[in-house]
Formats: structure tokens, sequence, C-alpha cells
DNA sequence: GTGAAAGCGCTAACAT
DNA sequence: ATGTTAGCGCTTTCAC
């Protein structure tokens, strides 16, 4: 059936009775006979009629779509999170479109913008820069990373994990090894984030009797396995007796492998070196990563409730902190 | 400024105009003087106004959006790919929305449903399932795969690789490395594809006066890691005398490094492997990959490109087919 | 140079 | 149970 956009008024006509009629059996609402929506039914599969989605969202200001922001889609931590929202959104009927930001704040802008601009019902903000805006007028809600702005009860919501405690378990599994020079590299971006792993960190180490040095902690500016190669490559070419490593993100430890590799430098027996996230790379490397686990395809999961309720009208301004916990493999 | 969704209606009361005259601002067509542009803007600066792209769509019956179907954001492949296309509409003013179907060809048609329903612009459609439905009634462009309905100008578009051309590269080089028994695993389900790269393949070995044998080509049904480390591990234990692996996907290789690491076989003196792709996963793994190039890069922005033109209304049912470059590194 | 008004496809009163 | 109609926010004739 050739069908270049027909319209609810035609189905109407086709069918012998008015647009509220068909309007009501699409919609399941109001009442109609059986015999009228037989005969709807009918013609529109006939012509393979679909509602247009922009009008019915215009109608009702409100579109069943939810932005989903993520800063690095080929992150696997993202990409996972992502389709782990698209998924149960969709269970829900609720459709999802993904943003890559890349990195760049611009970018988060410019999509911000643009998702109001076409009334999607609501955004799910992983990660990303620290000095966006608050998100108005829809509701959102945080994932991971909880913005500066963050208040509690203006009506958005975050998901993360305990950063506190996940630095410390990191620090802490080092420290059981034996480890007594213990640098950790952070991700200068996302500084609330990476304030609580280093008190974690640094929690740990007083507790075990280590002097915490300064400059024992790295920043990158940037997320990636270059990144965790270079500035590993860096920190053990100034000569210094580092034995034990915490990356503040496994794609980091992962980068830094294949430094160690190409170094020669036996792992674990040299360094031991530990990640966070546990995402399915890390336990397919050589050597497998030891990590400290974030569940985020929970946060994906409790992205999509939450931001259902909201876009239903309920307050759902909670917050909500899941514990992390260490993943033992062969790198420490 | 408070901004509940303020109408152009609003702004041509609060700026003493007409609807038509805020229209024409906006929109930079028609005709008003300096002045009255300068009041408008004002009041859209002062109220934070963006016209609501849902009424705009509707009113000329086409958003200025795409929609990027891929069947795995997991998989770097896609996901730069992907995040090509995304910058590269951005630059051009249009929005990228990108759904992951995650293989599964339920999810693609609802999705491509979903998306004509909110009467997006164009859908850009990555490798993804052999039996999908062509997309009709919209713009559209196949990347990476040629869908089995594809005719040459019936108002579609195809970019993809020689496969041909990849399965000869990677069989010759194997084969120059002096192995002698040469398996070879593709992916069940993109049989197009798969085919060709098998024949390129099978050419390189009649070439060089190696006989084909069938048992020596293995499928699986999933493109991942853990795929790939299971059909490896299959392949080798039916002890056979396997001396070289073309994996038609860095992805399946990747996993397969895992089982011989397990298994202490040493890559590449014991057997030689390569992929295809080139993601840059397969740089960083140890031992990096000897792969075969696609650039997919250039997929990206050829996709980008060509919907684009095709939105305009166009005409752009070529078929670009980009050729294939051996990698060498470690594996070989 | 500007405004009035029609209409895109739909939903939701309000009638009947 | 069904039809009529107003109107969502915008663009675009068509007048003036």
């Amino acid at each position: 059936m050739k069908n270049e956009n027909i319209s609810i008024k035609e189905i109407a006509r086709l069918a012998g009775t008015s647009v509220a009629t068909v309007s009501r059996v699409i919609n399941q609402n109001g009442r109609f006979s059986k015999e009228t929506e037989k005969r709807v039914r009918e013609v529109i599969e006939k012509y393979n009629y679909r509602p247009n989605e922009l009008a019915r969202s215009l109608r009702v200001d409100k579109a069943q779509v939810v932005g989903v922001i993520v800063p690095d889609i080929t992150n696997e931590f993202f990409s996972y999170i992502a389709r782990k929202i698209e998924v149960d959104l969709l269970k829900q009927g609720y459709m999802a479109v993904i943003c890559d930001t890349n990195e760049s704040l611009e970018m988060e802008k410019q999509y911000i913008e643009t998702l109001k601009a076409m009334r999607i019902g609501g955004i799910i903000y992983v990660s990303g820069d620290q000095k966006i805006e608050p998100i108005k007028d829809i509701p959102a809600v945080y994932v991971d990373r909880k913005p500066e702005f963050v208040e509690e009860g203006q009506g958005s919501c975050f998901i993360g994990c305990d950063n506190y405690q996940g630095g410390y378990l990191a620090a802490e599994r080092l420290i059981k090894a034996g480890r007594k020079c213990i640098a950790v590299v952070l991700h200068a971006k996302t500084i609330a984030t990476q304030d609580k792993r280093l008190n974690g960190y640094r929690q740990a180490l007083h507790d075990y009797g280590i002097p915490y040095a300064e400059e024992l902690v790295y920043k990158v500016e940037h997320v990636g396995m270059e990144q965790g190669y270079q500035i590993t490559k860096r920190m053990l070419e100034s000569a210094n007796q580092t034995d034990g490593i915490f990356y503040s993100s496994d794609i980091l430890a992962i980068g830094a492998l294949q430094y160690f590799h190409e170094e020669n430098i036996k792992i674990p027996e040299e360094i031991s070196i530990i990640g966070i996230d546990d995402i399915p790379l890390s336990a397919r490397v050589v050597p497998a990563l030891t990590t400290v686990k974030q569940d985020y395809l929970k946060f994906g999961s409790l992205a999509a409730n939450a931001i259902i309720k909201m876009m239903k009208g309920d307050q759902e301004k909670r917050t909500y902190i899941l514990s992390m916990e260490l993943i033992e493999r062969e790198t420490v």
C-alpha cells in the first residue's frame, strides 16, 4: 500500500466515521462500539497508518521521548549505561535518543537546547561536564557524577555510587598486597567524584599507617587508553618507587597495561594496579584487571524508572547511592 | 527569567508586533525593518525564547533530525561511526538521534516505525539485520552492510567497503607468513558481507596454491569478545593443525587473544591471527592486533553528507565502495 | 514592511 | 456511542 503520510482525517473518511472516534480507538479511551473499532482498525491496517507523533506531542505538549546525554559513547562504561536505559525505556513505551557529546561542554549545551526545543519529556544526563547549567523546565535525572548545583529537593534526581567507598576499597586492596608507595590517577574534570575517591584513598592510607604524599596524585584531562598510557609513562620515567597504582577508571588502567607490556614491567609482580568501573573489557585484557565495580547497569535501570515517574508527574527528587564492590582479578 | 514555554504569540505581543513578523526575524526570511528586528530580538533574548521545534516540524512536515540505527553501540566500530555521523550532522545544523538495537530485529523495526512517526528527516542505517524491510517514505542511507533488497537507483544509498578485497588481503597476509592451514571465522548474520570476504579469502588461497577446506570456515551468531573466545576454544580443542586464523571482526580476534593467553599459545609464533576493522582497541591489546582497516570514520562522514543531500531533495542513490588496507602489527 | 488568517495532524472538551 | 470544534505553536500565503 502506498502511503505518503496519510492523516487521521483520511482514515476517518475511509472508515466512514469522525476523527474523534478514530482517535479514541487508537488511544483506547472514550467509548466506541466493537463494530466501529473493527472498521477503523481495518482501514488503519490497510493503509498502514501511523499517527503523526509530532502532532500528538504538540497537542499534549510533551513527547514520549527522553534524551540521554553521555560524554563518551566509545567508552563501554557509558555505552552499556545508554543501552540499559534504552531497553528499559522501550519496554515502557518510551523512546530514548542518545546524544554523545564527545566530552564537549559546547555540545552538551547545544543538545540540551535542542532536546528542549523538541519538547522531549525528560533528560537523563550521564556524567559530562561539571559546569553545566541545571536543566530546568523539564524532568531531569543526573547519573554518575553529581553536578555542582544539585541541591536536594529542587526537582532533580541523582543516581551514583559511593565514591568514597570506591577509593577506600581500591587503596586498601593495594595496601593489603603489601604496597607502600601507591599512586592515584584521577580525572581532572569530574571534581566532586574524584575528590571523594581521593578522600577514600587517603583514609585507607591513614587507617593502615601509610603517609599521604601529594606527589603521588596525578591527573588526566581526558579519560582514554592513550591518557592512561601517557600518564603511566610519565609517572614511571621520573624514576620513583611507585609499587601500586589506583586508576580512577578502568579505561585508564587498560591503557597503562600496554605501557607495562612494552617496558616489560611484570604485573602484578613489580607493580600492582587497580581500576574502577568493572567494564566488560576489564575481564578480558591480559592480565585481567583487578577493579572496583560500579553497578552501572543498575544506574541505567534506576535512571529509566526515575525519569518515567517524573514524566508522569510524580516527584522523584531522591538521591540513590549504590555501593561498590571489589573485583579480584590478576593485576594486584 | 522564568520561562515555562513561552510561545511565539507572546513574543509578538511583548514586542508589539505580529507573529508573522517574529517568525520572519527568527528564520531570516521575508522583510522586516532593522528596528522591529532589534525589538523582537531583545524580547526573545529577555525571555530566553526557543521556538517549539515540534510545531515547526509539524508545519513544514519534516524534522531536522536524522535517526542513526546501529546494532551494537558497545562495539567501538559502531560507536565511532555513530559519533562521526553525529558530529558532522551537528555542524550542518541537524541533530542525530542514535538508536542502539542490541542486535535485535524486533527493535530495529520498532525504531524505524517510531522514527517515522516522529517525522524525522532521514535514517542512517548501519549494518544490523539482513532481513529488514526497505525503509520507504523517507530518505535512507545504508552503511557497512548492503541490505538484500537494495537495488541501484531506488532512492537509497549505500556506503561500504570492498569486502572481497578485505578477505583477500587478510588471507594473503597469513599465507605470506608461511601459514598453510588457515581458518576463517565469519558472522552468521551479515551474509552478503561475509560471503564476499569468504570469496576473497578463497581467491587468495587459490592464487597461492593452497587448497580450500570447508571445515576451516567457522561461524558465530553474534560478534563479541566472548564469541571470539569460545569459537577459538572449540576450534583448537578439536585437535587440528590450524596455524592461521582470519577473524571477520577485530572484536572476535581480541576475544581470541584471551584464549591464547590462557592456553599459553604463543602469538604469532605458533598461530598467526588477523582481524578486520581496525578499531582503536586493536592497537592497544597485547599483542597488538594485525588487521585490515575499514575506514569507518569515512563511513560516517559520507553517510552524514549523503543524508543531508537527500533531505534537501537531491537524488543521492549512489553506492560508495571504500577500499581496505592492511595494518601490520604483532599477531602475524 | 507588516498583519490577518489558514492550516499542518492531532486530542479533548462539549454536544448530541 | 459518535460527531463537531477549538486550539497546540508554528509557517506561509495573501492583503494592505
